[in-house]
DNA sequence: AGCCGCATAGGGGAATCCCCTTATAGCTTT
DNA sequence: AAAGCTATAAGGGGATTCCCCTATGCGGCT
């Protein structure tokens, strides 16, 4: 039997590429997601072996749909793709319980042999993250917590994404009011007043692309 | 005889999808570059008929490569890849002599239509960018590099520092009024309506720190 | 001389933002 | 069992944004 993938990344063109090589390598794609909460409700519904997420998606980014995906769909391995080997949120990514970690200016062979490595229930980083992973646990002990809740990390993106509140509630099927809140706390949290200054701090913490 | 294409984009994972993709429609990739200056060399010894250039690249991004080869090459015909559907872009890239413009977040086909159309000498443009192309040759007498005024754009940097309009206004010395319609004819030219995605463009260009 | 772009300034209004308050339910920690 | 954090929801209200509209004066272009 084939391994099975739900596959997911905001640009159509890159997901077909991607797709079009697994299925070189005999991967079977069942589904293609283009933001974070239809990954996670495709994965829910296809109960595939891996689910490979860009980290930068709309809605819900990589690695809190990864979170998403250990509570629900804990059959399910995630394998985080990313631009940025810089990443100082690898630890964050760790705790989301992803198993693989996949740079994308690595070869293809790079996420192939992540794939396998992972269904066989190993981890798998792509060479050149070991450093930063070595560090994230190095400094774990005084690791500065992040201070939101995944709430309010999701309000955040949102609004950095251009989403009203209305438009946030809605998407995260919560009510305009509960919408509100969240978004009142993170900015109590971070003692940011505008919403110019949370979007470049969004930009900062690669929630969103600018 | 296939149509031979030189293939550039930084992220190799991206390009080798992109590849699989490609050579499953019978095209011929003759070389892969992950910068811009390396597909201007590669386009110079293979002589492709299509260069396939995603416009965030180092050293040469996209735009400035095209120009390049339509100096060098002038039977390479270029197509742009990109994220990002900002007029200004768009702009630069026809001044360019870029024949295609694809936006990533289009399906797969629509590249291959975009290489098969210009390929036999016509242009090809996304869907969902043709209004801008249009706007751009509209005014295309005058068109300044950036079509904001000098005014528009202390407004763009203020507003993407955190600053209300009216301390904005403070800021510049003129009246609340002022500031707003300087804002809003921004926003206009643009095309952006709202404040996240103006700061998000302001950190693109530059303007502000994320 | 006349048109056009730009900076200036204002009226008005609907929507949204920002911030305060309170309250219930669930889950974890102590 | 109590305390604490989180997610949910709601009321209210002042500030700001966003988008229409009109209007004047200045400088440059044809």
């Amino acid at each position: 039997m084939p391994i099975r993938i739900v596959l997911a990344d905001d640009h159509v063109l890159v997901r077909q590429g991607l797709r079009s090589l697994l299925e070189r390598e005999k991967f079977q794609v069942v589904a293609e997601a283009s933001d974070g909460q239809d990954a996670v409700r495709l994965s829910e519904t296809h109960h595939p072996d891996i689910a490979v997420l860009d980290i930068s998606m709309p809605t819900l980014n990589g690695i809190v749909a990864a979170r998403e995906l250990s509570r629900c769909c804990a059959k399910t391995k995630a394998i985080l793709l990313t631009q940025h080997e810089e990443d100082q949120y690898i630890y964050e990514a760790l705790e989301a319980g992803v198993k693989g970690y996949v740079l994308k200016n690595q070869v293809a062979s790079d996420l192939i042999h992540a794939i396998q490595q992972v269904s066989r229930g190993e981890f798998y980083l792509s060479p050149g993250i070991s450093r930063a992973v070595v560090e994230a646990y190095r400094s774990k002990s005084d690791r500065p917590v992040d201070p939101l809740t995944v709430r309010e990390r999701q309000m955040l993106q949102l609004i950095a994404e251009g989403k009203s509140t209305k438009d946030a509630a809605s998407l995260l099927g919560i009510s305009v009011k509960t919408a509100e809140s969240h978004r009142m706390r993170l900015m109590q949290k971070l003692d940011i007043h505008e919403t110019a200054s949370l979007v470049r701090y969004a930009v900062r913490r690669r929630l969103v692309e600018p």
